[in-house]
DNA sequence: CTCCCGATAT
DNA sequence: ATATCAGGAG
C-alpha cells in the first residue's frame, strides 16, 4: 500500500466519522487511572459494557491506593459483566499496587513502564498514552483495527506488532490516534467481522477485500 | 497454542 | 448454537 492511497483512505474515513466535536474516545473516563483500568477491562468485551461498570467501580475505588487494597471478590462482583472477571479483577488490583509502589500512585507515561503492569500489553499502553496524555507512541491495534486494516490492504500481516509497524509507516504521526478511531468506527458500523456491508462502504473503491469479493 | 468468561448479535 | 466483542498471560 502506497502512502498516497492510504492518505486518500484516511481523508474519506475522516469525512465520514470525524467532526469537530469528536473526542476520539469510546471509553468514558475522567483521568489517567480510569482509562488505564477501563482499557484493561475492555479486553474481549464492548466499550458500553465497560462504561456501564464505571460508576460502581470508581465510586468505591477512586484511585490506585483504594483499588490496591480492595478485596478481589468485591471487585469481581462489580466488573463481572465485562467477562474474564477473575483475571481482570486480579490485574487491576495488582496494577494499582504497582502504581503505588513503583510510580508514586501515578500512571506512568512511557510504553516500557506501562507494559510492566499486569493486564497491560502494547494495545492497552497505546490507548493510555494517546488518550490520557496525548502521546503518539504508536497505534493501538485491537480486533477492529486488525480486521479492517487487513481487509483494506493497509497491511499483509496478521501479527498486531507488525500491523502497527505497517500503519505507523503509512500515516503521519499526528494522524495515528485518529486512524485508530477511524478504523474502529468503520469496523463497528460497516466493516463488521461477520457480514461486512460493503455496498454502503465509503472506501470500497480502495479496498482489497471488496475487489476480491467482486472478481 | 490455550485459557480466561459474560453479553449480545446472527 | 455459535461467533464476536477497544487482549493479555502462560
Amino acid at each position: 500500500m502506497q502512502r498516497e492511497k492510504a492518505c486518500r483512505i484516511y481523508s474519506i474515513l475522516a469525512a465520514e466519522y470525524l467532526d469537530e466535536d469528536t473526542n476520539l474516545n469510546f471509553l468514558d473516563f475522567d483521568n489517567p487511572f480510569q482509562i488505564l483500568v477501563m482499557t484493561i477491562l475492555s479486553a474481549q468485551t464492548t466499550d458500553n459494557m465497560v462504561n456501564s461498570v464505571k460508576d460502581d467501580l470508581f465510586s468505591k475505588y477512586p484511585d490506585p491506593a483504594a483499588l490496591s487494597q480492595a478485596k478481589q471478590e468485591d471487585v469481581e462482583t462489580i466488573i463481572k459483566k465485562t467477562g474474564f472477571f477473575r483475571a481482570k479483577a486480579k490485574n487491576i488490583i495488582e496494577s494499582s499496587k504497582i502504581l503505588c509502589s513503583d510510580f508514586g500512585g501515578e500512571v506512568p507515561r512511557t510504553m516500557e513502564e506501562l507494559v510492566t503492569l499486569p493486564g497491560v500489553g502494547r494495545k492497552t499502553a497505546n490507548i493510555v498514552l494517546n488518550h490520557a496524555f496525548g502521546i503518539d507512541e504508536g497505534i493501538a491495534v485491537d480486533t477492529h483495527v486488525k480486521r479492517v486494516s487487513w481487509r483494506i490492504g493497509l497491511t499483509d500481516n496478521t501479527d498486531p506488532v507488525k500491523i502497527e509497524m505497517d500503519l505507523t509507516a503509512l500515516f503521519p504521526k499526528d494522524a495515528w490516534g485518529k486512524m485508530n478511531y477511524l478504523l474502529i468506527s468503520h469496523g463497528r458500523a460497516i466493516c463488521t467481522a461477520r457480514k461486512p456491508d460493503c455496498e454502503r462502504c465509503v472506501i470500497k473503491d480502495f479496498c482489497r477485500y471488496f475487489r476480491e469479493q467482486n472478481s
